[in-house]
DNA sequence: TAGATTGTTAATCGATTAACAATC
DNA sequence: TAGATTGTTAATCGATTAACAATC
């Protein structure tokens, strides 16, 4: 694209990348693997934005963060830019996963196909309770909670999901940090702090049906 | 607070409240609830910001997009902000909610507390698999996915959470849309499309842990 | 070449923060 | 009264959109 290579595009985005870009940037790569399975070589931004609800400026600039990757006259090839997203998320190579809190919720993380196509695998799951302890759901063994310190440099796993209940997840929050997760997705209903160099998500099923609920009572209209 | 009433105080706040202000609502809301259990009579804006990384002038100014809840001097009464904030979400009275999709993560969300404690409450569940359709599941009666347009307005659902396979998504969508619904949380992990009247809500797990992935290996140092 | 579409700059829009008079 | 804290305005900051030269 632009002729010689001077600086090198941007490598790694360093902090100045809006979070809602990364947040648009999965869901790019969720349209485009279909666009890929259903045969499709090229893309444009237009046509992407139109599929998503965002203008196509929006689907440049938020790509245009991390390098180059379009063609001025064709648009986006499909294949090159799934490759091109799954290198920027860090998906590319498949991350072992601790799942810790083996309730309804835990065993159907445990066992969701979603994680497995999108370069997740849970490698090992933690409860307290020693009817599962020692058992395997799903072909995943399950270890007891005051295991995580060994089990989880020796999986070497980064990532670990919280999904147990709220008065508990401060102190697995804690464990699992000193054990060595670098993340944590927390499924628990409340908020939990961890030291500055871990990242955290959280998910709390009650406030995505607040957000509907509130939405549905104002009667927004949504777009436009 | 203001002497006399003038206008009445913004009573419904109509479109132009911007979605993360919601979304911190809900937040507070669960802090709120928790300073309540915990015996606690008020609490200030910077208390409450603190306890969620916001600053206190975000939590005055969010709040006052509904009205004067405050006490200059004194702060916020909790019990009094708890009810109004679940008045304004709309989740004072509890909402009927059905579940279409009765796999792992369907049957978890239908056993899951939360909902429960948070103003939900799930009234029923719709499969297309024979072997579980007119069984019950945590108390809870399943139907024929054809059944939709005939109990979702007998039981006055108006919130349909859909947890299906990603190609069977668009026409539960659609069916339940049919059937009078207002609101859609989905989470099958593909773009569905519904009548601008219908509120739509998304979580991908898989998007959740991808964003995650982004931020360990961006290694980005969250708050200051 | 003509048509399509990118990457990027500048303009616009919206959301957050700082500051402070009013209030208890 | 002095101290604390609100609600709100103005200033700042950041993100989205429009526009267009460059490119295939």
């Amino acid at each position: 694209m632009s002729g010689q290579q001077e600086k090198p595009p941007e490598q790694s985005a360093d902090g100045q990348v809006p979070k809602a870009v990364v947040s648009r940037l999965s869901l790019y790569l969720r349209e485009l693997q279909r666009l890929l399975r259903d045969g499709h070589e090229t893309i444009s931004s237009t046509q992407l934005g139109k599929m998503l609800g965002f203008t196509d400026a929006q689907v440049r600039k938020d790509l245009a963060y991390f390098g180059q990757f379009g063609y001025p006259g064709i648009g986006y090839r499909c294949p090159e830019l799934v490759a091109k997203i799954k290198e920027i998320l860090g998906t590319n190579h498949a991350w072992p996963l601790a799942i810790v809190g083996l309730g309804n919720l835990g065993r159907a993380l445990l066992g969701y196909r979603g994680f497995t196509h999108q370069g997740f695998r849970v490698a090992a799951a933690f409860d307290v309770d020693a009817a599962k302890v020692g058992r395997q759901f799903e072909g995943i063994p399950v270890y007891h909670l005051d295991q995580v310190g060994e089990i989880i440099p020796q999986l070497q796993i980064r990532l670990a999901i919280i999904a147990v209940p709220a008065p508990a997840a401060q102190k697995v929050a804690d464990a699992v940090v000193s054990a060595g997760v670098d993340g944590i997705l927390n499924f628990a209903p409340v908020t939990i702090t961890v030291p500055k160099h871990v990242q955290l998500e959280a998910v709390d099923l009650a406030i995505e049906l607040e957000q509907l609920s509130f939405a549905v009572v104002n009667k927004l209209s949504r777009g436009e």
